[in-house]
DNA sequence: CACAAAACTAGGAATCATTACTGTTTATAT
DNA sequence: ATATAAACAGTAATGATTCCTAGTTTTGTG
């Protein structure tokens, strides 16, 4: 299935290329509607599977209930604020070594790995310890 | 809130603790019914999300939609298949040190960690390669 | 033991994220 | 220019999970 040009896929990837925090379908649903509002829901949907699917962008579950999207494909972390529900990139020095370390012994093929950290972003605990005071 | 003990949730976390495979809600709720027939699965949900929030029982997001649920507390990560869906428990002996790692130089509170592998077990791995053939 | 309060339950309705369907439009190779 | 495969909008359907309500069970206390 050879992959045509769509003005509406071209618009999620943009939008999802220029975000730092990891958004929704719904949320790039919600901003590209500004710039071509008869687009659908449906449409994002079908498009955010394709990029995932070819590799161009990632999809996340956070366990907030929906799938959140990451146009950078490097390797990386993500961490959730259990709080605020912000995720934010996280880089970590040895995360080549775990895939390695993973692949010792083990007798399947390992792909690709997914890691994520769970706990109270900066913010959050600022606020937490000065309502304590 | 106190907990009160019920049968139902008896039955739930036994069922999990005698299983090595890390099932859905769907599927405690098809299991526990054979020995308890009118337990609704509003339930089973009901208990799963107490447990996990307990921290007595673990619930993971592997990338099928459906949450699954796993009894073993210790900190390990998860191998899923992509083309059998299985779950498997993986211990990678660096765990701890990534979770170091991590910590380091962040601002935030990380409090626990999720990784997952994703690939071809061992199985269909094999069975890939005899199709080859 | 009894009995009240708080948890818990079954069963079904409601919600939310996501996918499937259908008739129409668009991109692109020839 | 035209055929054809992809993509689209809009809507219906699905599947996992949560919510709601009236009734039941657990448990602490007299």
């Amino acid at each position: 299935m050879t992959v045509k040009y769509s003005r509406q896929r071209q618009l999620i990837y943009n939008f999802l290329m220029n975000r730092k925090d990891h958004p929704t379908a719904d949320v790039v649903y919600q901003n590209v509607r500004q710039e071509y509002p008869n687009i659908s829901l449906g449409t994002v949907y079908r498009n955010l599977t394709l990029l995932a699917d070819r590799g161009e962008i990632l999809r996340l579950q956070v366990g907030d209930g929906a799938d959140h999207f990451d146009a950078d494909t490097s390797r990386h972390c993500h961490f959730v604020c259990s709080e605020c529900g912000s995720v934010t990139d996280m880089r970590i020095a040895c995360i080549d070594e775990i895939l390695a370390k993973a692949r010792q012994g083990f007798e399947g093929r390992i792909e690709r790995q997914s890691t994520c950290f769970y706990g109270l972003c900066e913010k959050c605990l600022d606020k937490t310890s000065k309502n304590r005071e």
